[in-house]
Formats: C-alpha cells, structure tokens, sequence
DNA sequence: TTGGAAAGTCAACAACACTGACATAAAATC
DNA sequence: GATTTTATGTCAGTGTTGTTGACTTTCCAA
C-alpha cells in the first residue's frame, strides 16, 4: 500500500476523495480531446478517420503483423477492421502479404506512402506530447505513465508491456 | 535515440526521446479504453452511448446550466447534442426549464431518474479511477494530473479550470 | 477424407459525429 | 417600433466506425 504508512490515513489520501476523482476523470476527457485534435486535422485532409490513423500506427509499429494480432490490439472485430485494411490497401498505403507458412494469414507492411502519413501523424501528436513532457518534467511523467498503466484492463496492461518491450 | 538529447542536457532528457513520447501515446490510447470500458457497459443496457454519459456527467457537474455552455464543454455541435438531450428529456432522465431571465434559454438538470443513473457510471468510473490512484500513490497522481492539463488545447485548459474552482 | 476451427471478406445496420438550411421566440440594438 | 442578433430546436443528408450475420478459403486433426 502506497499510502498505507498514516494510522487512519487522514490527510494523505485527499487524493482519494470523490472530488478529486472526478477531476481526473474530467482531465482524461479533455486531455484524449487534445491527444487527438493534431492528427485529426490530418487525417480530415486525407479522407480517412481515427480507425486508419490506428491500424497505421500498430502496422509502423510491428511491420508484418497478421490482421488478427491487430483485431487484438486494437480492440474492435476483424469486419470494422477489414474496412479501414480495405481502404489503406486501395489507396497504397498498406500492403497485405499472404502467409508462407499459413496461408490464410496476411502480413501488413506499410508502403512508402503509408510512412509517409504514419510520419506526419506521428510527429503532429509526438509534438503535443513533448511539450506536455517538457513543460513538466520527468518526475510528473513518470507518474502520468504509472496512473495510465494502473487504469488499463490487464489485457490491454499485457499487450502494452509486450509493445513496449519488444521496442528495446 | 532518434533525438539529439545527449548533446545538450543528456540523461535527463532522457524521457523525450521519440521512443518514450511514443510509449506515452500508447499508453494514452490503452489507457483511454479502460478509462470508458465501465461506465459503456452500463451504458449498453440502456440504449445509450457515451454521448449520453458525457451529457448527464456535466449536467450532473453543472445543474441549471444551458444547452450553449454543456455545447462549449462538450465540443460538439447543437444537433448532435440536441439529438442526446431529446432522448434523455423523451425518457425522463433529464429536465429542461424555460429560463426565467431569459427565456430562449433552457435550463437542464437531472431528474430522480437521471441522477441515478448518472450515480451508476460514475461510480463505476471512479471505481477503476480510484484502484488505479491508490496504486500508484498521490505522487504519481500529482505528475498525472500536470500532464494531462498540459495536453490540452488551451481552450479545454480554460474550462476545465474554471469547472475544477467552481467545485471547490 | 471429412469435419471443425481459424483467418479473412462482404453486406447490412446502428450510433454519433458532421454540414446546411430553416423556424421560432426573445433579447438587444438602432 | 423595426431590425438584428442570440438561443434553441428541427429536418435532411452524409461520413466514420462500431456492430452482427453469413460466407469462403485454408489448415489441422480425428
């Protein structure tokens, strides 16, 4: 227990209070407004929503990754997926490679011009973040990522651990 | 590693590398999910979404207040709002009164119906808020809290100021 | 070899955002 | 008093993104 040292708690668990809470709830909505806002203005340019924006940042991220390691990470079943996939590989962003092993499998790999989207989105919101960082310096950070991490489903903690990870 | 961080200030920027911001981005987007995971759950056994808890929190937040200012907080447009706000007054959750100053204005507050429901997800939100605040200790919630806040738009920070001193 | 499971695709539908046009009533201004 | 602005509500149409259901192809195991 972080907070367990004071005998009946007291002044050290404020933190937890009802009021507090809230406010921390309301600061996770207006901060995912302004995670967001960037790419969005960039996505509008191009015709596609947060659902590609996604599936291009986890493709970047893990290069031939399966459509189904992608439906687990992002969450959502494979038919709202395949649509977003579907657009991407009309318009040259993505490319799908059928499984040499198992052949039912396709493999995504980002094209040049799908880097190049993946870049700018990717920058637009590291932007944001590094100010956010810079403006209040690692100690804070770390706490930010120790809150975010305790709020996950264990699930998404796994999947996010392993991500993180595999990026060493 | 991507950043020319070792040439000025050196480990301690360490934490704005582009692999770090990323890892933050993510943990942002997983973390976003658990944040709604709950309260949507509820939402699913009555034939509402999370514009509808967004809706019932802030009049919750604000009783009284006007359909122009939860449209200011919810950074939506009047007819996706008004859509939200006929269904809730149709099934008796929220009241709209004629203002007495004004009277193009309505005036929105919850009724017995709509308070308990919205007592139902934010309990069920503050549950997931608080496991995670306790296990991470007021320090990390501090560093939270400062990120989070400068995230933002500065517009969004404006609101959600004067909303955070008005609870007080 | 046959039957089931897994991976992916296509079609249809719902929620919720958007724009644009318009209506009404009340307040503010000239 | 007439005009304009403001606050709200409504109708119609569109786009993104989620859903379920039905289907094909491929793989594997009894």
């Amino acid at each position: 227990m972080a907070e367990g040292s004071s005998a009946t708690g007291g002044e050290n668990l404020l933190f937890l209070t009802d009021d507090q809470l809230r406010k921390g709830i309301e600061a996770m909505f207006f901060a995912y407004r302004g995670f967001t806002a960037d790419p969005d203005r960039i996505l509008d340019n191009h015709d596609y929503g947060r659902a590609h924006h996604r599936a291009v940042h986890f493709i970047h991220r893990s290069p031939g990754t399966t459509v189904n390691n992608l439906l687990a990470i992002l969450g959502v079943t494979k038919q709202s997926l395949n649509r977003v996939l579907r657009s991407l590989i009309g318009d040259g962003l993505v490319e799908s490679r059928v499984g040499r092993v198992d052949k039912r499998e396709r493999h995504l790999f980002l094209t040049a011009k799908g880097s190049d989207l993946e870049r700018a989105l990717s920058e637009a919101q590291r932007g944001r973040m590094r100010a956010a960082y810079r403006a209040t310096g690692p100690v804070a950070v770390a706490g930010f990522r120790q809150v975010l991490e305790a709020m996950m489903d264990p699930e998404m903690r796994r999947q996010f651990q392993s991500l993180k990870d595999a990026g060493l």
